[in-house]
RNA sequence: GCUGAGGUAGCGAAGCCCGGUUCAACGCGCCAGACUUGAGAUCUGGUGGGUCGCAAGGCCCUCGGGAGUUCGAAUCUCCCCCUCAGCGCCA
């Protein structure tokens, strides 16, 4: 969430941005968080000077009573405070209610390069790399692969979990493996932390990290339990310091989560409905960045670089957009999408998204960093994919395919499963 | 799940039985100033949240959370949450 005080001060500052989103109706909300933050203010100040009375009241009557005077003018003062304090603070707790969840509904200020646009066909290219090739022949779709080859079953998981999952077998097994293997070893080079994380977490921690409206169509929830089963590793890692003062010379903390997802949303459905592409559970490599304020634009950087150098590793191409406003979403300040190219689909879809979200996520999340009993600042959050195997799995099938129906596995993943080169081999 | 012990500021730790000289002592850490060539040691002040103020400074809130008793609650009463230890169960 914004800094209220950012609101109090440059209301127009914040409209501006809003108006760059087209977001007539969150410029409403910002006039009302206006206007309850001033209501607010005035409202404490009167309960505070009754409270003052009331400590008045409180200190002299100890006084009166030391001294065997008489206080029962005090003490008929007092009995009249607390009904009033009562009914102020009541009219208080309600404004910064309404504050804070304003606050909650408001989105984060936009990076000045941000593209001004209405949907995801605004965002706007800025790399490129590799050429895509024609197979010279027709790809399978790689769900009715995955099923001739025996290495995936969907039907199975169907009856057993419903739409949306899937029992990987045999080589996809290992090649999976080997996508995490791979990806969590480039992390690692790169100095980040490996972190495997909670995959459940409480809701007043999910809050934090997360858009609320997210909750009813993205999360599972464990029946009767405070409990969501995370959708990425970005959420656990990014409450990891929830209510923390992390200490300045441990900054910067890069960490990389790896972890199965969960989601509920697997959205429409375009080419080959049937496969790994969309799915309720997947495995991911998340890279998760606290930094100083300063320094998290050179970090937004450096993660979309591993994104990239993971990709040409495994040598498929991609492009990366500058995702615009309509399309960017309530957290990141900025973010890039990496779209691998799917030969069979003949279009790049998104395989990693890099957001730097500022000083947002970290305030919501009541993270603070500095010295204890010095000054200190709200730390800037970033995240970004580095592998979800799902549609990397897809990637690589797509790309990878060949004519007889079998895999050629990308060189650098061999080390990750013995060195074997095919997958499919023994089943065409 | 059962039994017991706990939850006080960044950390440690008093206070709770017996409500009011405790507007939470003390120690460590940290910050600022003084002293010093510098560091250390020492001394002084400060150390969470909010709000008002140009500032100096003022005021309010904060003892796991909530409700209650009272003129007044860290302290008394009730409900809830969490942590730890032992036991049980368990990959």
């Amino acid at each position: 969430m914004l800094d209220i005080r950012l609101i109090r001060e440059t209301p127009d500052k914040v409209r501006k941005d809003l108006q760059k989103r087209g977001a007539v109706e969150k410029e409403r909300l910002l006039d009302d968080v206006v206007r309850w933050d001033k209501e607010w203010r005035a409202t404490t100040a009167e309960a505070d000077g009754l409270k003052k009375r009331r400590n008045e009241i409180t200190r002299a009557f100890a006084e009166a009573k030391k001294a065997k005077k008489d206080a029962t003018a005090l003490q008929k003062e007092a009995a009249e405070l607390p009904r009033k304090i009562e009914a102020l603070d009541a009219k208080a707790s309600d404004l910064e209610g309404k504050v804070r969840n304003g606050l909650l509904r408001l989105p984060n200020l936009l990076h000045e390069s941000v593209p001004v646009g209405k949907d995801d066909t605004e965002n706007v290219e800025v790399a490129t790399w590799g050429t895509p090739k024609e197979p010279g022949f027709e790809l399978k779709p790689h769900g009715e692969l995955l099923e001739a080859l025996g290495l995936a079953d969907f039907e199975r998981a169907r009856k057993i979990a419903g739409a949306g999952f899937v029992y990987m077998m045999g080589d996809l097994v290992r090649l999976d493996q080997a996508l995490l293997a791979f990806a969590l070893d480039h992390m690692v080079k790169a100095g980040f932390t490996p972190v495997f994380p909670p995959y459940m977490m409480h809701r007043d921690a999910y809050e934090g990290v997360t858009d609320l409206g997210d909750f009813e169509t993205v999360m599972y929830k464990v029946d009767g339990e405070d409990l969501f089963l995370i959708a990425t590793s970005e959420h656990p890692i990014g409450a990891m310091y929830k209510d923390e003062i992390i200490d300045e010379a441990q900054l910067p903390l890069a960490f990389a989560g790896i972890s199965a997802c969960f989601r509920r949303e697997i959205g429409g459905h375009g080419v080959d409905t049937k496969g790994l592409f969309r799915m309720h559970q997947f495995n991911k490599i998340e890279q998760f960045v606290f930094c100083r304020p300063e320094d998290s634009w050179t970090w937004h950087e450096k993660l979309r670089e591993n994104g990239e150098a993971i990709y040409r590793a495994l040598e498929i191409p991609y492009r990366v957009v500058n995702v615009c406003t309509g399309d960017i979403g309530t957290v990141a300040a900025k973010k890039y999408d990496i779209e691998a190219w799917y030969p069979r689909q003949g279009k790049y879809r998104e395989v990693i998204s890099c957001s730097n979200c500022t000083d947002y996520q970290a305030r919501r999340l009541n993270i603070r960093a500095g010295k204890v009993g010095g000054d200190k600042f709200v730390p800037h959050t970033l995240n970004s994919t580095a592998m979800a195997t799902s549609r990397g799995l897809v990637a690589i099938l797509e790309n990878y395919q060949n004519e007889d129906g079998t895999v050629t596995v990308p060189k650098v993943l061999r080390p990750f499963m013995g060195d074997q080169e095919t997958i499919g081999a023994a089943k065409k």
